[in-house]
DNA sequence: GCATGTTCCTTAGCAATCTATCTATTCGCC
DNA sequence: GGCGAATAGATAGATTGCTAAGGAACATGC
């Protein structure tokens, strides 16, 4: 077969392959941590704020997570109601909230971030450490890709 | 830094970006082929039967698309009342119904198609395609660990 | 000091996925 | 022939992502 429809071969299952990926690893995760009484969007938040640090605005914590801002209220209107987070006033700006991770919260990010471990290490068991990195560094670049061109199909190259 | 947290590092990383890649792409195509009327997941459910052929009953079609049945029902109740797909009895068996395409998806299938690869190409832009052949290779192993290994984590290998 | 615009959080609504459960039908077996 | 198990599709509810739009508070310009 000729080499640019081999290319689109390889382009189409890749976009297949990580849309799947992605929905059977989330699974995954949740059928693990369920005992836990929380879901991999919930961890995820708990985590990002014991691991970079609380403390800071909704605006900031969604930006770090790469959601949106709606999305995260939702979930951090599910912590705060478990006792996982509290938003505080703050002094300067009365629009904005700081999130805070709360002593209940500690300890069950770190049991749930070895159980993530675990997960991961099954579904990757097998594979040379070599080819994750390298795996990895292509996504790198695919998400670049998706991070940078915004709406801009130029014919030019782009800086950067 | 040891290489045990190395390897952790980068399994953590991979997932992260699968995750990232997977809705940013989806949201990207979702955009583009808004104008058409339809969005990814239905799209997909029209291209499968295009292209794997129609006629089939829902439970072996969602097996295809690798969804469960009844993501695939609510999804062909919008097609079916858009006309896009027809949902048909069959003699023998009155619990099932075969999926056929319509004349009017037909055309709007290969234009979305062309749209689809158009940003595919846009995305992976740049990228060498051994390095995109090398990645998705990676992937198969990983979406194969994910299909595999349900509910046991044998200390064994499997076979392949 | 007020009007205008921007920023932060929230609400509302849509989309897509899952699991659990329901109904109708068919199959298997006696 | 009939009863229980299995199968096909549908329904219900939860989760998580998005965009659009609103309300309060801040910032800037004149």
């Amino acid at each position: 077969m000729p080499d640019g429809s081999n290319l689109a071969q390889v382009r189409w299952e890749l976009g297949v392959a990580i849309a799947q990926i992605a929905r059977r690893w989330r699974a995954r995760l949740d059928q693990r941590i369920a005992p836990f009484g929380l879901t991999e969007a919930r961890w995820l938040v708990l985590l990002n704020l014991a691991r970079r640090g609380d403390g800071i605005p909704q605006r900031a914590l969604a930006a770090r997570l790469r959601i949106e801002a709606p999305t995260l209220v939702r979930t951090l209107d599910w912590l705060e109601q478990q006792g996982f987070v509290e938003r505080r006033a703050i002094a300067h700006d009365r629009r904005a909230k700081t999130i805070h991770l709360t002593d209940t919260a500690r300890p069950v990010v770190l049991r749930i971030e070895a159980e993530a471990a675990t997960v991961r290490a099954e579904i990757l068991a097998g594979i040379p450490e070599e080819e994750l990195a390298l795996c990895l560094a292509v996504l790198k670049r695919v998400a670049a890709g998706l991070e940078g061109a915004e709406e801009e199909p130029v014919d030019g190259h782009r800086p950067g």
